[in-house]
DNA sequence: TTGAAAGCGCTAACAT
DNA sequence: ATGTTAGCGCTTTCAA
């Protein structure tokens, strides 16, 4: 029960090994006959290739790596992989993948050592880069061994590993154009913590630029600052914000961990959202929906993220930007 | 650069295939010339041994399975897995995993077929199980066949599966005399989600019984139920707990993606806490370590958990309990 | 201390 | 429509 093999179910069938081959890969034309007892003897042996074999054979696995760091970029931390809104992206691939036929090998850790060890050894067929950063070892590396790949996220500098990314600058832009559309003309940017600025992380990038772009060309001042998740974090960011503009009426934050922590803090100190200050979010999770009154927002699309990752490993393909839209809630009011 | 086989290692070193495999292996003793120079020439060629024709030579793989359903037992769906505190296993377990030089196969879905198939193909050397519900599935399929596997979880049922847990019983126990030796009365259990009951989640039970029966020991009342983690949720559980009991003076709470949720709800109904209700949670995190005052807490230590589920695996062994252990924060008040 | 050679289970080219 | 066979790259007896 445990293991068969390919030559048992052929006898057991009366045909060839090649002929159970052929018919597992539908690779030749089999008499209904034939394939309906190879078929039953697969049934009888409980019969399943050996991977290993398989993939010596046929030079493919169909198992596919993601790279995750699963570093804590805001403390330092590679132990505490509490990064909300994480794991859609992981479920994400392994599902899609799964849809492909591809098994997912997890691989964590910021350089490329382990990633090294498994494309090298012909464990997989091509891999997923999750969390791309500037002068990111990994995308070197993918270069170097040629292997296929795909980057969840733009790289800061082009590289030529196609990618698959959100719209994180249109998504910048929505935000402004809502905010200054409703008459706000201080509006601050509560962005990534600082480690993501320092690691190059590709969405902090794109949401600051197309933020800060979008208040210049609208002639208005830019104020963006990264905060860290806590409690600190957000008391530190109102301080600086209010500091540097007093009149300040509306902020965007990148990213839902952030929320509960502002929205408490600003209660502290008796501010009500949106009537004291409007605010829009760059990210949307089980973990905000609860707020009232609903967020407005722009929603981070990871699980189509995913999906659009492995279409693009599949089937190959141009790099991709899933488009961004932002969705009115109860958080800003006009500022007439 | 991308591929080279032994042959060719050899070739460059000037001696045999064999010798190369028994340099790698450290399986032969190698005279300390020659071992130098394969060393060399495996590093100038940038050779790794092809994963496949070594597991089907080997019989081994040096991958194990994370079986994980990735599902959300809350809303009852497998594409929203925000479990809060559910990543630190998966890290774990992967970490752990690499430092026995094992890769890990990531395999979600309620289901086995999934996981029957890369057990079947010989993909892995063995299965680690997360989440693990009475009548799972996935227990039954490596009992039969016979897989070296370990569950994060005490089954309900006893089953020929090795596990590795932590030790729920007694942490529920150590919330209650903590409590209890404070001089509460009216002690209010807010559980898992209903769903965590449905399927038979192994630590949803073993808190609910720990905390019913040291009740009972104590001659006090038992006040459980669970708990949808939302807004929603907190407000059905205060109202019913104190409808139940309107002396009602601490709650244990399970799990820390409740608790925000609780301190909003409570702080809205004008309560506080400590001073209107004591709060112990079982569970603690990041998300919940800015929280003022600082959470009296039973802290559930996944990456020991998954650590010990690789040793398990590793080197097999009993079933391991990990001790429970209560740390006294801010958020319980005497109550004499 | 090292080499030669068989064979793990499968797929696909070459038969018929 | 089906069978025969070579060989993928490695480990490990068996031999020297």
């Amino acid at each position: 029960m445990p293991s068969s093999k390919i030559s048992e179910v052929a006898r057991r069938a009366g045909v060839s090994p090649s002929t159970v081959s052929y018919v597992l890969s539908g690779n030749r034309s089999i008499s209904e006959a034939t394939r309906a007892r190879v078929e039953q003897a697969i049934r009888e042996l409980n019969y399943a290739p050996h991977a290993g074999a398989r993939s010596l054979r046929a030079g493919k696995t169909d198992v596919i790596a993601l790279a995750d760091p699963l570093y804590d970029w805001s403390s330092g931390a590679v132990d505490k992989p509490h990064i909300l809104g994480h794991m859609p992206y992981v479920y994400g691939v392994v599902d899609a993948a799964r849809r492909h036929g591809w098994n997912v090998v997890l691989v964590t850790g910021l350089g490329s050592a382990a990633l090294e060890k498994v494309v090298g050894s012909k464990m997989v067929d091509g891999v997923v880069l999750l969390e791309v950063r500037a002068n990111d070892e990994r995308l070197k590396l993918v270069e170097r061994l040629a292997t296929p790949a795909v980057a969840m996220g733009m790289p800061l500098e082009p590289t030529a590993v196609p990618f698959v990314d959100f719209d994180f600058e249109g998504a910048g832009r929505l935000c402004v154009e809502h905010l200054v559309g409703l008459g706000h003309r201080h509006i601050g940017l509560l962005a990534s913590p600082p480690g993501t600025f320092e690691q190059g992380l590709a969405y902090t990038h794109w949401i600051w630029h197309s933020v800060q772009s979008t208040l210049n060309k609208a002639g208005l001042p830019f104020h963006g600052l990264p905060v860290e998740t806590s409690r600190k974090g957000a008391q530190v960011a109102l301080d600086t914000l209010f500091e540097e503009e007093p009149a300040m009426s509306a902020v965007i934050v990148n990213g839902e961990g952030m929320i509960d922590l502002l929205m408490q803090e600003l209660q502290q100190r008796g501010k009500e959202v949106p009537t004291d200050l409007s605010v829009v979010v760059i990210g949307w999770s089980e973990l905000t929906k609860h707020i009232v009154p609903p967020l407005t927002h722009v929603n981070v699309p990871a699980l189509e993220m995913a999906s659009a990752a492995i279409e693009l490993l599949a089937r190959g393909g141009p790099a991709k930007l899933l488009p961004a839209s932002l969705v009115a809630g109860g958080t800003v009011k006009p500022n007439w």
